[in-house]
DNA sequence: ATCAAATCAATACGATCGTACCGATCAGGT
DNA sequence: ACCTGATCGGTACGATCGTATTGATTTGAT
């Protein structure tokens, strides 16, 4: 009865089911206790799993906490694009673009957890050149992208001196940014952001229409 | 030779220098090694100071991030509310506002040290209620005032029904805080940064004024 | 001159840390 | 049937952690 059930051990036992369980460990401690409560023997008191399963998926701390901050990149990341693939190419740019900033505003309890943590990771990420670049890679896609989308709204080829329409980029996702960092503290709520983020973004659109 | 110089015992021992100079370390290491790697005996060795001494100025640990917290807080505080005695109420408040903002985008390597250093600590902040009260505090205060300053540049009272104009100062503070995180990370530089706020006021501020 | 308080340096203690290591267990290939 | 490797639990080790404590030293008030 206290033995484990068969299926835990050997090969293909669950690995990725058992490894990110591990990490929602981490975006837990992470997101209540702060980043520098992170520590092996806590994440694996969190996860109910033992100290050694913990070290057997992520050999030391930096991997760990690496792998941490890949997760959660990447759960960011996946959230743009999945909006850019259900809404797809066929839909008129500016559909794309609201969705696109919405979702980089957080709006219900998890969106505030996951927030949280990415908050954190980049916070942990700026004493760590290697962790830096990713974020920075990660903010000049989105740029690059939402560059892109305007100029497909208004018509006009994205290829030379696009400097202009990248600084009206650079313009509205650092508002965005800064209006989910308002929103995090609590200075805001959710629905002020969306409606400042959505507000300027049609004046963006019109202007560039009406140009 | 090797016995302390007389005056740093007893009573008034230059208590202000030495206490800020522990915080400095604690910038330092939260700086260039994050904020998990601040510890009691690290700070001392950093600061060229015993353990014991540290103790004495923050007998705890928690005690010593509170104070550091509060120390960013203030020197950031103070950046602005230097900026609003130099150029006082007597000259209009467009220029007030341009020099407001621009304190809030990190342009030397000074500065650089000091938004990392708050990002840190607004993070820190996060998982701790007391703290994160502060921060908020900040921010409302720092949008009543762009507030303030968009309605007397457009010359109205700023009393009843403000909603719009601190939407629209909200947009602003938003958009120079993720501008500003933007900076830290290296997506674009300081002087892109304050580019796309003078930009963006000045269209704020003509706007208001054709009205 | 005396004394209480301020100001440290030094040390010690228990807890927790990251990590290495070992042994048991199990799956899948041979 | 056997064996290799994946998978894990348990434990131990050295380092570092936060903090308490003690005693020395100095200052400023009396």
């Amino acid at each position: 009865m206290e033995r484990p059930r068969p299926g835990v051990r050997g090969r293909g036992a669950a690995h990725d089911e058992r490894r990110s369980a591990i990490l929602d460990a981490v975006f837990t401690i992470v997101d209540t206790e702060g980043a520098e409560q992170v520590s092996i023997r806590r994440v694996a008191e969190r996860a109910r799993v033992s100290v050694g399963r913990v070290q057997h998926y992520f050999p030391t701390k930096d991997d760990l906490l690496t792998a941490a901050f890949t997760a959660v990149n990447d759960l960011g990341a996946s959230r743009v694009h999945e909006n850019l693939r259900t809404a797809d190419n066929a839909d008129d740019p500016a559909t794309v673009l609201h969705a696109m900033l919405s979702e980089l505003i957080p709006a219900t309890d998890d969106d505030r957890r996951l927030f949280r943590v990415m908050q954190a990771f980049e916070t942990h990420a700026l004493t760590r050149p290697h962790l830096n670049d990713r974020i920075k890679r990660r903010y000049e896609e989105l740029a690059g992208l939402v560059a892109l989308l305007l100029h497909r709204n208004a018509g006009t080829r994205p290829d030379s001196t696009a400097s202009a329409s990248l600084s009206r980029a650079h313009e509205l996702l650092a508002l965005t940014i800064g209006l989910a960092g308002l929103t995090l503290t609590g200075s805001i709520t959710p629905q002020q952001a969306q409606h400042i983020a959505r507000t300027r973004l049609d004046a963006v659109l019109a202007e560039a229409s009406g140009r």
